[in-house]
DNA sequence: TTAGACTGTTGACATTTGTCAACATTTTAT
DNA sequence: ATAAAATGTTGACAAATGTCAACAGTCTAA
């Protein structure tokens, strides 16, 4: 069982580690869950039931305009959390897609699950704290990249800060990550640092 | 005293009311402070001691880059939070300048204080879980937006996402926050929708 | 009240990035 | 094994946006 991932991880956000007996009851409210590549985890349209939790594998989560084009809004790799939190929380259809990169395993939990472990779990609240946190910090970031620099500095900034991704995503999905196309971003690399 | 506000603002995000002696203690751990129009609430290097719950007027975040430009990456207005996430929880020294765009009333908040509030009153932590998960939501649309529309799209979005902002901000600051510049805006507002 | 800052618009032109097409390699599915 | 799909690069050109300068109206502080 790939479970103790989970406790290393949850263990990483929380100021006292979760006991064993804590950990079980978090457990049961997880489900497994392998995906191949290419396969779908959310469509456009459905209500995202579930948020995942990688346990390897790579994901993504993209926006497909009005004129049918893919604009990837997220990328995921093991440890990370795939799901959209505005269907899953406000059970509204998704506008987005999201689809596994890689052949990956999952643990799954509902939003029934969450709510119940935050009540009865005050470790597991302060790690769902931590976590937004963590993320909302990164999306700051992000944002303040994406509206600051050129499509050349947004990459390398990119590449520096999370050069694992260059080897897992291929390029045409990087450069829709940075919101420009593949031809820049083929382009834009071929430039001296 | 204005601090019926923040009551009323903590009961729309809670799932049951906040009572009067839980509010008691958590007005404890809030402390008042006004800003003229222009003041900094932070300036770059700081670190952000408190988060500012605005009872009262606007502020805006924003970086200053390497050629001395500045790029707006919030905008705040009555009941939102203004302050470095970053800054605030890792004791950082903030990349962002906060100031006021009108003069305000404020409500101030330490770390130490938010920690104790979350461990001693579960509402209130519940509270912070519901503001983030906003939050995010409203992040997730704005980078979708950013990465995926002409400025056109962008700002049309913008103003019908937040109407109240066209008149309470220049719009140079809008443009900013939006990624373009002045001049584009001008331009972009002068077409026909 | 007055000078200076702040705000907003417009024109001419430069730069960045996108679009479309062609092509080569590699990977994938049958 | 083979055809199809996915990935990546390049060129020619188009479109979107930025830059810089000039200008005018409004607000603001001494």
């Amino acid at each position: 069982m790939l479970m103790h991932q989970l406790h290393s991880y949850l263990n990483a956000y929380a100021s006292n580690p979760v006991t064993d007996e804590d950990f079980e009851i978090i457990k049961s409210h997880f489900t497994n869950k392998t995906l191949r590549k290419r396969q779908y985890f959310l469509e456009e349209g459905e209500i995202c039931k579930h948020f995942a939790y990688i346990i390897k594998g790579a994901m993504r989560k993209y926006h497909v305009d009005d004129q049918g084009k893919e604009h990837v809004v997220d990328l995921y790799i093991e440890n990370w959390w795939a799901g959209d939190l505005e269907s899953f929380v406000m059970l509204k259809p998704s506008i987005y897609y999201v689809d596994a990169c890689e052949d990956c395993e999952l643990m799954l939990i509902t939003n029934e699950s969450k709510i119940k472990l935050c009540s009865q779990l005050p470790s597991f609240n302060q790690f769902l704290l931590k976590l937004d946190e963590r993320n909302h910090i990164a999306t700051q970031r992000r944002i303040t990249s994406t509206i600051s620099s050129s499509a050349k500095v947004r990459y390398d900034d990119f590449a520096s800060c999370y050069p694992e991704f260059l080897q897992r995503f291929p390029q045409h999905i990087i450069a829709s990550y940075l919101g420009i196309t593949k031809e820049t971003l083929s382009r834009v690399r071929s430039q001296v640092s």
